[in-house]
RNA sequence: UGGGGCGUAGCCAAGUGGUAAGGCAGCGGGUUUUGAUCCCGCCAUGCGCAGGUUCGAAUCCUGCCGCCCCAGCCA
């Protein structure tokens, strides 16, 4: 896995391809830094698929670094589902797990060398103050009054700090950098906090904090990143990482490089949002199948190579972009489609009696799990005289070019027999409980006989009544009602999808499907892909979640008509 | 209105002065005992707009327009 593209597929890699070609870089270096609050989701899947997937390519490392620099919000929880995260996404970091307080000690270092060398201050103002002192977008902020405190002073404020004689708040150390700058990051931003707080790794040993962009641009030299790519928001912040480099004695001078967040279509892709689903009782947890989390997907039962492919066909650019659900989707059928054995199950029964069939004669017919791999092997399904088709698949008044059941029409049984409508029963209300059908015990699918080449126009899903598993099936539909969500946090839940979970608790499974480990993912003919779901499904109780449906013109010529 | 980015088809995206790749979606057709899969074909006289340079411009220049990001002791 070490070849070079001929061609590198975005930008980014052709940087990478030239910075290796030059001799720049012997080998390229890169990371995944997630903080740990919160589960990762599909914008970080692409971003995990790129730095990975770069190392990988050209031969190098990729680090999985936790930027665990704000104890108040993060915890070893999420780090463990963050772990497991990019590990399910098919991922390795060998040794190379690390985080950035392994670098606190270092960090702690580059603050005195700033201080030291007049470049940093210890400001004593207010939260406020400082904020008020920033200035605003148009207008240049104003020096702090403490601005011109002496190395000296500020190294024995500095100490204090750190040795817990200052409560929260009460003093910040900043870069001392430019207070009149365009760039509002440059206008001496605050480098250390004090926050007297307990930190999931390193405890009580320290109750001062390091900002963001010392620290990550810190880590970043520490480990030698070559490529330090990160998503356009931290464009501005790009001279502010420089201008750390270029002020401290470190080992090595990594390049930032930015791209595009992913956004997709009737979902969100926020962290704060998708905790606010969580915390709110909208989904069931962050592992929901609707959360485009990654472990709401792998619950849905989304493979991690659909995702890899889906982050490689969207590519890397600097465009805001809104990726249409349909490519993800695409990407998880693709590779369903190969992979995934194929079963019987009815999600909304409708009984359907074969009146000519021999009383109580079961038929062990043989199936194939899979139209083109044979190696998938093949079960055994029984035919009855007693059978469940879908609801669906029936209707006495129906439109033209239906090929399914209609009065006195005929269908194939998947991998059985003809059948042919013949009576059609209902309630007192109305509603039609039972159909009636004379099989044609001639046209067994697959046996010899002539009349099992008769063409009929159309095949349908059944399974037999004595021998179905009950089921509960989960269908998923998108998230949001709207394309994307309000831009307001207060009025984004609004645009939630009502219709986002249907629960069929009487669906019924052909007897193979007992076997299903959670986890596992079968094709149910003509309806989709479905996942034994990875909590809930338990011997004596299956449940399965909808992955992705089938593609189905049937549908789209029906809305369209 | 300061600074930083970005505008190529419905959605993505190549393209780096030589006459618009590819994918998704869509449309048409073929195969098919899953209306699935698979296969074939079609789909930008035009690259935000207007000028200019050039034999030649999506690519260079000028001026507009539009969209995104930044004023946390969050990342």
């Amino acid at each position: 896995m070490t070849d070079t593209p001929e061609t590198p597929r975005d930008f980014i890699r052709q940087i990478v391809a030239a910075d290796l070609a030059s001799g720049k870089h012997g080998q390229v270096v890169t990371r995944f830094p997630p903080e740990p609050n919160g589960y990762l989701h599909v914008g970080h899947a692409k971003s995990i698929c790129l730095n990975f997937g770069i190392a990988l390519e050209f031969g190098g490392l990729c680090y999985l670094r936790m930027d665990d620099t704000n104890p108040l919000r993060e915890s070893a929880h999420f780090e463990e589902a963050i772990v497991d995260a990019v590990r399910w996404l098919g991922f390795d970091w060998g040794p190379r797990l690390t985080h950035a307080s392994d670098y606190f000690e270092q960090i702690h270092g580059c603050a005195i060398q700033l201080i030291e060398s007049g470049k940093a201050y210890v400001d004593s103002l207010s939260p406020e103050e400082i904020r008020a002192y920033r200035g605003t977008l148009t207008e240049p902020g104003r020096d702090s009054p403490c601005r011109t405190r002496s190395p000296a002073e500020n190294l024995d404020l500095f100490a204090r700090m750190r040795a817990g004689a200052f409560a929260d708040g009460e003093h910040v150390l900043r870069a001392k950098i430019d207070m009149a700058s365009p760039n509002i990051n440059l206008r001496d931003p605050v480098l250390y906090r004090i926050r007297k707080a307990h930190h999931q790794r390193t405890g009580d040993a320290w109750c001062i904090y390091p900002m963001y962009d010392f620290a990550h641009t810190i880590s970043d030299a520490l480990e030698h990143i070559t490529h330090s790519l990160c998503t356009l928001e931290f464009e501005d912040h790009r001279p502010l990482y420089e201008w750390i480099l270029d002020n401290l004695d470190l080992p090595s001078r990594p390049r930032q490089i930015e791209f595009s967040r992913l956004n997709l279509a009737y979902t969100v892709t926020s962290k704060r949002r998708l905790a606010a689903l969580v915390e709110s009782g909208e989904v069931s947890g962050w592992d929901d199948p609707r959360m485009p989390t990654v472990a709401g997907m792998r619950r849905r039962g989304y493979p991690p190579a659909a995702l890899r492919d889906f982050a490689s066909r969207v590519g890397v650019t600097k465009k805001d972009h809104q990726i249409e659900m349909g490519l993800l989707e695409t990407c998880v059928r693709d590779e369903l489609n190969r992979n995934a054995p194929r079963a019987l199950a009815v999600l909304d029964p409708l009984k359907v009696v074969l009146h000519n069939w021999p009383e109580d004669h079961v038929e062990w017919l043989t199936a194939p799990n899979h139209p083109e791999r044979g190696d998938l092997g093949e079960r055994s399904i029984p035919f009855t005289g007693e059978i469940y088709i879908e609801r669906d698949d029936f209707m006495e008044d129906p439109p033209r070019k239906f090929h399914r059941l209609k009065p006195g029409g005929e269908v194939r049984l998947r991998h059985g027999y003809i059948v042919r409508c013949d009576e059609v029963i209902r309630d007192e209300s109305g509603q039609v409980v039972e159909i009636r059908c004379s099989c044609d015990l001639e046209s067994r699918s697959g046996s010899d006989n002539p009349a099992s080449q008769r063409k009929v126009k159309g095949t349908i899903h059944w399974v037999s009544a004595s021998h179905a598993v009950q089921a509960e099936v989960r269908l998923y539909d998108r998230l949001l009602a709207t394309e994307r969500a309000e831009a307001r946090d207060e009025d984004f839940r609004a645009g939630l999808n009502p219709a986002s979970l249907a629960v069929r608790e009487g669906a019924l499974l052909e007897p193979a499907l007992a076997t299903a480990a959670p986890g596992d993912v079968y094709q149910f003919e003509r309806l989709g892909y479905f996942v034994a779901d990875r909590k809930d499904h338990a011997p004596g109780r299956a449940v399965f979640n909808r992955s992705v449906t089938l593609r189905d013109t049937w549908a789209k010529i029906g809305t369209s008509a």
